[in-house]
DNA sequence: TCGATACTGTACAATGTGTTCGATAGAAAC
DNA sequence: GTTTCTATCGAACACATTGTACAGTATCGA
């Protein structure tokens, strides 16, 4: 029920049903849609949704994996200098971003990605920390805390109509954190 | 249906479904527990619980609402120094935190707080802003910011068997976030 | 004691979920 | 072009949960 990527069947219920999620999420919220509206408006028999997937959040990971993983590539700060282009990137697709905000997808999300998120962040903050100085604080809550305020700042600026650039909300989160792990990890601080 | 609290029975009922709720969520996931569940283990007729709430989240948020806001007394920077009490009261209760925490029922709980919340995170940071000065950075963000911090902070507590003391938790939350602020909103750092 | 009212227990309709299965249409393989 | 898969359909099914209704009973407060 899942090695069914090759056939043009599939791929055209799998992209039908993607399309009702989205389409509907925009209209209301996210955990109001139940299975049969989605059924319904991709104009796909019941069994058939649960050849592809096994329930409504299924359907929502399998196709926002990897949104949200560019998501993260494009902004976390172990790779990127900053996060204006993760910014830029919900900027460019704000109907969906704010669908999932509003419908509390958004949360659904970030906690099956947080094991992702949280490890990238980590990965970034210890190498911030001099080799053979243990870390003056519990590196994962920092790590937990940033990838936080982040999705806290997502949530904002999308509830707020994105009133600030994305550069200005980069600067926020850099003057808001940083000095913060710099006194907690005890570390010099890095590029502005 | 709401203006039942002299009769005894009725403050029976309402112990009996708190309890319930109660126990069943140190056992279980909250969003795992059914109205069904709850009615059976406090042995009171299911009519009897919609004579008294409107659903299983009214009777969640009818009996945890006093015990967030005398979390926000305890721990809000407005009016105490510190977060210590604040994790103090939390390691008092842990169980009942504990269960909240595993069944997703704390964030919840935040949802229909966060008002009362960030409306008192705000007002102790806008003492801080001299008069006149306009805020160098959105106060409400910053208040989200700090009260999701603490939300992390005190899950990742409770989900690490508590490994630090109050004190050093009410430590760390002042040494991650407070340098940020004082950057931020460009103001002069108050005490320690 | 007596009137008010909270509780019981059951029945009920409505909704949603996830499964099953034979028939059909469409894809891929040759 | 024929054959062989296989995805889809559609309907039926069992099941769980929710929220409401109502008549009888128990308990309360005065």
């Amino acid at each position: 029920m899942r090695n069914t990527k090759a056939d043009r069947r599939s791929q055209r219920t799998r992209g039908l049903l993607s399309g009702a999620l989205v389409a509907l999420m925009v209209e209301q919220r996210y955990d109001e849609i139940t299975i049969q509206d989605i059924i319904n408006r991709a104009n796909v028999g019941r069994s058939t949704f649960y050849a592809h997937y096994l329930d409504k959040e299924d359907l929502l990971v399998s196709n926002f994996t990897r949104t949200i993983d560019s998501l993260i590539d494009h902004g976390d700060p172990g790779t990127r200098p900053g996060l204006a282009p993760f910014f830029r990137h919900v900027q460019s697709q704000q109907q969906l971003y704010k669908a999932l905000v509003r419908g509390g997808g958004i949360d659904l999300l970030y906690k099956k990605s947080q094991a992702h998120i949280q490890r990238s962040i980590k990965t970034y903050l210890e190498a911030l920390i001099p080799a053979g100085q243990p870390p003056a604080a519990p590196v994962d809550l920092i790590a937990e805390c940033m990838a936080g305020t982040m999705l806290t700042m997502l949530k904002w600026w999308l509830d707020h109509e994105m009133p600030r650039s994305p550069e200005e909300m980069d600067r926020l989160f850099h003057d808001l954190m940083l000095p913060g792990i710099v006194a907690t990890l005890q570390i010099t601080p890095g590029p502005p």
